[in-house]
RNA sequence: GUGGGUGUAGCUUAGCAGCCAAAGCGCCUCGCUGUGGCCGAGGAGAUCAUGGGUGCAAAUCCCAUCACUCACCCCA
């Protein structure tokens, strides 16, 4: 046969392989932990929802709507889109389960991933895992200064304390911020012509998105524009107070960033990112979150205020590879290898196999090799502290072999009870 | 979408016009009939990304395509 093309991953999507797991499983697990401590409940929605979900919840102008979604038609005609983000899918299911009913806030957690059309590059893929968490029903400050602290105790938890810094922000809300957009936008308007070509775009679709922009020469402009902290009405200025204030009563520290936008329609209020901390100044974003007062009204529930943050998995992994942090094993390593030789021995092996599991400790073993000899290689290799070596004599006789890798000092043992004497064994040492 | 870089065994790479393309690691076998690590011997594994071109001669030079990668935009 006429050796076939070989078949590659879809670009941007990457296999997480056996050797990379400890480091996912830690992060997966230390984030339960603490989330679920924190009376977050997990929560896991359909990779698919209607398009319209992401255009409504997190806006038409948006870059990921506009040119990074995977969105396509079902057979029966649908128009449905690979989730780009959490927050739409989680607040469309708290919309749709009545969970306005449940005792408020609603806290929910997700693990998942999300999938973005853009060009793949470094800690950039187009399927992407997203450690989430939202909650629902409660507008107050301590709620924004809760969600911040967790998500930073995640950071403290594994290990990236010392390495990421928390900025922060406000946004104001409806009543406030279209005041601030007006200065905003009466103030570029006679400058347009010394900003990038991008920000022109962004004056006619979001004036607010032309303060991140880092052109020098934007730079230079965003400088010298009016501060959205003159423009909070009291009730947002008090509120962005409270929440700063909690953060310091908790020993968070934070900056405050007046240009920090966020690129979500859905934010009011407060927003934050957390970013690494490079000394080469190569920083990259590790998570997002803020207040999102009008997203269950905008998409069909009632007046409910909400607020979350999301935590990119990958570029997390990255930067505790990059500070090499050490990934405690779950797993821990195994002890015992049983090698076998002859039929009567394999046969026997399998009992002995579930004896050991059964009584909590795992046996390795390679029972589709023959000869004692690689048997004996595979054990090394696995760094096993004993062997065990059950051959057709020890299976005739009821007993088998105990050898000590270290040592290399054998014994003969009877099979019975040989669990409870390797239990012994391992103890001692 | 726009620009730069790279594509040689599973992995890391050497070779950068001239005999059948190398090395290290990894994998497998053997060195006693039932005993690992070290050592020794051997083996499997590469259409040198693909297609075209220039040369007596191409993995090596040129062009195109594809893939990967990095950067911009934007984001986690």
């Amino acid at each position: 046969m006429a050796r076939q093309k070989p078949i590659q991953s879809v670009k941007g999507m990457h296999d997480i392989l056996p050797q990379d797991r400890p480091a996912w499983d830690f992060i997966f697990k230390k984030a339960k932990e603490i989330l679920e401590e924190y009376d977050y409940e997990r929560i896991e929605t359909p990779v698919l929802e209607e398009t319209e979900l992401f255009e409504r919840g997190v806006g038409e102008g948006t870059d990921i709507v506009e040119k990074e979604m995977y969105s396509f038609k079902t057979r029966g005609g649908n128009d449905v889109t690979l989730r780009p983000e959490g927050t739409a899918p989680v607040t469309r299911a708290y919309i749709e389960h009545g969970m306005k009913s449940l005792p408020q806030p609603v806290k929910l957690y997700y693990i998942e991933p999300m999938f973005r059309h853009e060009q793949p590059q470094s800690n950039r893929y187009r399927q992407l895992w997203q450690i989430g968490a939202e909650q629902f029903g409660e507008g107050s400050f301590s709620t924004d200064a809760e969600l911040i602290f967790v998500i930073l105790k995640i950071f403290e938890e594994i290990g990236l304390k010392n390495h990421i810094t928390l900025k922060i922000n406000s946004l104001g809300d409806k009543i406030c911020r279209p005041d601030y957009k007006k200065a905003l936008k009466d103030y570029y308007k006679n400058k347009l012509k010394k900003v990038c070509v991008p920000c022109r775009n962004k004056f006619k679709k979001n004036v607010l998105r032309m303060l991140d922009c880092i052109q020098t020469e934007c730079k230079e402009i965003s400088a010298k524009a009016p501060q959205i902290f003159d423009f909070l009405d009291d009730e947002c200025k008090t509120h962005f107070k409270n929440v700063l204030e909690f953060l310091e009563e908790a020993q968070v520290s934070y900056i405050v960033n007046p240009y920090l936008v966020r690129g979500l329609d859905y934010y009011t209020r407060t927003v934050f990112e957390i970013w690494s901390e490079e000394e080469d100044g190569d920083s990259i974003q590790l998570a997002g979150g803020g207040r999102y007062d009008y997203l269950v009204e905008l998409l069909g529930g009632q007046q409910t205020e909400a607020a979350g943050w999301a935590i990119g998995v990958e570029r997390t992994i990255a930067l505790l590879k990059k500070k090499e942090i050490k990934i405690p094993k779950i797993k821990q390593d195994p002890k015992i290898f049983l090698a076998q030789l002859g039929d009567l021995a394999k046969k026997r092996s399998l009992m002995l196999f579930e004896e050991f599991r059964k009584s909590g400790i795992p046996l390795k073993a390679s029972l589709t090799r023959d000869s004692i000899k690689s048997q004996l290689r595979i054990a090394n290799r696995l760094g096993v502290r004993f062997t065990l070596i059950l051959g057709q004599r020890e299976a005739l006789d009821g007993t088998i072999i105990l050898r000590d890798m270290e040592s290399s000092v054998q014994e003969t043992l009877p099979l019975k009870g040989i669990v409870e004497a390797l239990k012994k064994k391992l103890k001692e040492k």
